[in-house]
DNA sequence: TAACTTAGGCGAACCACCTC
DNA sequence: GAGGTGGTTCGCCTAAGTTA
């Protein structure tokens, strides 16, 4: 059962003083609100009854609000009694874009379509974070008809949202776009025409944006600082070959034998069967004894399961950033709001030759290995974990553990 | 009330595989 | 080999909530 009402919102006052008046839609004890492009202060409004008070100098609010009240039960007379099941975007869709708009498109839309895949992915267990993503991205330039879909349309929204992102970033979202049409494409009853890309010769380019490497001189100040044990978890994942965090967190003991570490890397589960083969050297010993955990099956069980707690990870991991990373370098936060008190008290700062970042940890080891000892670059990209495909490994041995651990010693400075 | 945590949207990069 | 395509993780930023 939909119910709705016009409410005057609780926040987002302005500087006049009024409130944002906004449809609440309620369905299966679940609240989302739609914004009405008006206002009204609070004195001036019956939260009861959903109408302005008749002391309201904004005589044009009384009938705006009636012909809303009259549209909506219009909406949920029609919502409450339509045969098909309605996901609740699909319902606050109709809110935005009243009846008419829904069942002149009796032909899937693509805000739809992505219900659909986004469905499907869950179903998989696939991520499909970006997918949402896109989803709303669109619903908030405007949704349109799969069939509608052609290279103006395309053409127009990379030239209006260009205007608003990134180069890189409008890419990736319509790198998505493109494979989620290509999906409906493929399927029977969108009526799409087989083999039509709307996005050929139609993409915005990649640019490159700048790595944060630093050099062996920055390594040796921060093995000399005197780092809180969060902060160590960077170097580790230096030592460990550019490790990425996501595996240092799902690193377990049993993937530690004689001395070396044995996994596969998670951002190439289920396609790559590519084993990391790393030695643990004293350096990245001594972090494990002070952070690692044997009461826990995962031995930096300080980090939050990636899997498991998700969003746990992910506060984890920013705050590793903003919190513990960055205070070493940079004089201040980018937002007040992440103040800490290592921005605030005095606190060692390291002059190092670039920002800390998590990736940075790979480019550091990928930097110091190819570009400052002029190592054999298959060797470090073995050690990190990058398949080599090309016809020369196909037809030799794989490299031993002694030629892998020489460069991977001399990378981490381990005599 | 400062310090800290959580959540989510947006943005960027990387990797494997494929095709020409 | 270069570039396209699809899949994935991670960083940055904003806006809140919670705790000592």
């Amino acid at each position: 059962m939909v119910t709705s009402k016009v409410v005057r919102f609780h926040k987002n006052q302005d500087e006049t003083g009024r409130y944002p008046l906004k449809t609440r839609v309620t369905y299966k004890g679940n609240h989302r609100y739609v914004d009405l492009g008006r206002k009204v202060h609070k004195e001036f409004w019956n939260q009861k009854t959903g109408r302005p008070l008749d002391n309201c100098p904004d005589e044009t609010l009384f009938d705006f609000v009636s012909e809303e009240a009259k549209k909506q039960l219009k909406i949920r007379n029609y919502l409450n009694t339509h045969p098909d099941k309605l996901s609740f975007d699909q319902i606050i869709d109709v809110f935005k874009n009243g009846i008419n708009g829904v069942v002149a498109k009796s032909k899937t839309s693509f805000v739809q379509f992505y219900d659909i895949i986004i469905k499907e992915l869950q179903a998989q267990k696939k991520s499909y974070s970006l997918y949402i993503t896109v989803q709303n991205c669109i619903r908030k330039y405007g949704d349109v008809a799969l069939k509608d879909i052609d290279y103006e349309w395309v053409l127009e929204f990379r030239l209006t949202m260009g205007k608003h992102m990134g180069n890189n970033g409008l890419h990736a979202y319509m790198r998505n776009m493109r494979t989620t049409y290509k999906h409906a494409q493929l399927r029977k009853g969108y009526d799409l025409l087989r083999g039509y890309n709307p996005f050929e010769k139609n993409m915005p380019s990649k640019v490159a944006t700048p790595t944060h490497a630093l050099s062996r001189k920055d390594i040796e100040k921060l093995e000399e600082a005197n780092l809180r044990p969060y902060v160590k978890i960077w170097l580790l994942m230096f030592y460990f070959a550019g490790m990425d965090l996501i595996d240092l967190a799902l690193l377990k003991w049993t993937d530690i034998k004689e001395g070396r570490i044995k996994f596969r890397r998670a951002k190439l589960a289920g396609r790559s069967g590519y084993v990391v083969n790393i030695r643990i050297f004293p350096k990245a010993q001594a972090i494990i004894d002070e952070l690692g955990d044997k009461t826990s099956d995962r031995v930096f069980s300080v980090i939050p399961h990636p899997e498991k707690q998700e969003k746990k990870y992910s506060s984890f991991r920013a705050n590793l950033l903003q919190r513990y990373l960055q205070p070493l370098t940079r004089e201040k936060p980018a937002r007040d709001h992440y103040l800490h008190k290592n921005w605030l008290k005095p606190f060692e700062r390291l002059e190092l030759s670039d920002e800390l970042y998590l990736k940075g940890s790979r480019a550091t080891f990928k930097s110091i290995g190819r570009v400052e000892l002029r190592l054999d670059i298959e060797v470090i990209k073995v050690l990190m974990g990058h398949q080599l495909n090309n016809v020369d490994h196909t037809y030799q041995t794989p490299f031993t553990d002694d030629i892998l651990d020489e460069v991977h010693a001399k990378i981490i400075g381990e005599a």
